[in-house]
DNA sequence: TACCACTTGTGAATAGATTCACATACTCGG
DNA sequence: CCGAGTATGTGAATCTATTCACAAGTGGTA
């Protein structure tokens, strides 16, 4: 739950809501839709159009009754709530497996989300070129983070030192972090932490593989 | 939300802390912790007491007045409900920047997931070698996953393709998907599909950032 | 202009998740 | 074996999110 200079409390749902409209506005506009309504943006994305139109009427009045949307304007408000009408300097601490994979995923820069330094503590890896970045030593980087104006860091390291090195980041002043380790981090009050576990879902999978299957039938909302 | 053979129906956030819960578990486990409060087991991951056990009790009372939890067991208690006591034979489509990173990710190994077999399109990339696995023809798709007794299935290519990829998956009898492409991916009713979409998180951070930043001071809960 | 078909925006109602609060039950030291 | 201390398990209360339902506004048509 989070709230800023809008007049309501935005739960994180919405915000992950507005990521999927602003997603499917991108498309309808790439189609050349002029406008569409909230039946057909929820349609799409298997919402309710009532859920839709709650999340936009947090942030303002956008559409036109009787004919529904605007797709480029909408998508563009949309932009401005989340933050991705400008450019985000970001980095990137950890070049291993999932380290290297994030460095070349386009959907960062398509969101204009702009890795511009990477760090790692391996000097095999220091100096090395990721996709045009240099790899910079992990020792220089509360002074890389200020040259770079990093306003975002996407932490890879392995769970035992990410921490660690989380201190640091926080100690340079980033307040912004999406950490890929598979660990619970302490941050201070004022920094934004976000956590992105990729076994987790794998986990919820099993769980419903494991209690469903070969379930004679249920009206698919469970037994109870 | 979700109900199988027990007795209430299960939210997802509860499933999903249920994973966390496992986590720290098996650190406890490995600090020779014998029992643990939920107390204790709250702090650690900044939820509250109340509702670990909540969580719990939905599944049963694994717990002893006065004392609390018997770490082991309920971690085998918790992945027995998870579905983790068990190998999961896993497949992973596509071979780009993410998948390749997957194949080499020793979490899912360490929960059970067995990445078995790795397909791609790409004629350059089929009989190459990632991590002891060669990969397949994606026309072999039906037989390959048919054969390797795949369970699970990872789509982790262009948002462009997911769609078809995913619509053979389903016809060769899988009921469990994770997608990491960033589209919404239509299943049957009875084929679990769970998204992996990486860009959302750091749009969530965007949207914090932009909303709080430089705002005087609040109670961290907003201004509203 | 008058009407119809359509869709928004939003209070009110409902459903769902979290927290509270306490009866219950166990441990441990003496 | 007792009493103090501790922690579970859970119904009730609260808080939050979603859905309903409809008044109000718009575009198109004649």
């Amino acid at each position: 739950m989070i709230a800023g200079n809008c007049k309501r409390k935005i739960s994180g749902s919405t915000i992950h809501r507005l990521s999927i409209y602003y997603r499917v506005l991108s498309i309808l506009e790439k189609e050349n839709y002029e406008t569409v309504s909230s039946k057909e943006l929820a349609r799409r994305e298997k919402l309710t159009p009532a859920q839709v139109r709650k999340d936009l009427s947090f942030f303002g009045s956008f559409g036109t009754r009787g004919l529904g949307y605007p797709v480029s304007e909408l998508k563009d408000r949309i932009a401005r709530i989340l933050g991705l009408n400008k450019i985000w300097n970001v980095a990137l601490i950890g070049v291993g497996n999932i380290g290297s994979a994030l460095v070349g995923y386009k959907e960062f820069q398509r969101q204009n989300f702009n890795i511009k330094v990477i760090f790692d503590n391996d000097q095999r890896k220091i100096g090395s070129n990721h996709k045009g970045i240099t790899v910079s030593d992990i020792k220089n980087l509360e002074s890389d983070l200020k040259a770079n104006n990093i306003e975002i860091v996407i932490v890879a390291v392995p769970a035992t030192v990410a921490q660690y090195i989380v201190d640091d980041v926080v100690r340079a002043g980033i307040k912004g972090i999406l950490n890929f380790a598979p660990v619970n981090l302490k941050v201070p009050g004022d920094v934004f932490l976000r956590n992105e576990n990729m076994s987790m879902e794998l986990e919820y999978l099993s769980f419903a593989l494991r209690n469903f299957q070969d379930i004679p039938e249920t009206d698919g909302r469970g037994i109870s």
